[in-house]
DNA sequence: TTTAATGTTCGAATATTGTCAAACAATAAA
DNA sequence: TTTATTGTTTGACAATATTCGAACATTAAA
């Protein structure tokens, strides 16, 4: 029989359903995308070997979209929320990129 | 290098977008897993042989959500506009069940 | 042909979301 | 210390989403 859910997920499904609707705005999902494949030649990321992950400043993320710096200070406060994205200050920007085990969870969570 | 995202992700963004709004709402994302783990004892899922995927009746997969008729529908109405499940109706009834499809392109969204 | 069961459509009420402008905060540079 | 850069917070408004009751549609059963 196939099964497509993972049932040892041991996520509540209103927290789920958070997560899911972190990347269900197109400027968020743009965000995630940017953060996970930022490294492409003429694009501004910065791949973090000490932590492994590509990163990106919020003020280089705002760039690629065309809404204002509130916006994307909210959008970036909600993917932190849910827990898809981190942050540190880095001098005068601050950095973002995508937490890796989300990314493996939502994985498990669409196999099987 | 780590990377997250497909490359080969052929998908509009706003597409995309638009099914993670689809597993955004509690209630939808419920109807999601009923649908596919729904074959448990004590359930009254079906393993439909002939194509290979667990379904159910939308009467059924009301009951167990705590909102009326219309609202299911409503629910089961978008979730079948963005792809995710389809429906046959079978005598009074309307059989659903998840788009294989559909999985096999969000496992593949988080994989790499 | 009635009646029952299952699901949809419509219209409305309420809640949530996305966005901006203005003001504020923190850091770095001059 | 003054100014520039980067990002956040607040308050507001418009657009969307969620849900329901009432009415309607479709199929099966009596």
């Amino acid at each position: 029989m196939v099964r497509y859910m993972s049932n040892n997920n041991t996520m509540p499904i209103e927290q789920l359903a958070d997560i899911f609707k972190a990347l269900s705005n197109p400027n968020r999902l743009k965000i995630f995308l940017l953060l996970t494949t930022c490294c492409s030649p003429g694009t501004v990321g910065i791949y973090d070997k000490s932590a492994d992950v590509d990163t990106m400043f919020i003020g280089d993320l705002g760039k690629e979209l065309e809404v204002g710096k509130p916006t994307v200070s909210h959008h970036i406060k909600e993917l932190r929320r849910v827990g898809i994205i981190r942050t540190e200050r880095r001098g005068q920007n601050i950095a973002c990129w995508v937490d890796p085990d989300i990314i493996e969870q939502l994985r498990t969570f669409f196999t099987r």
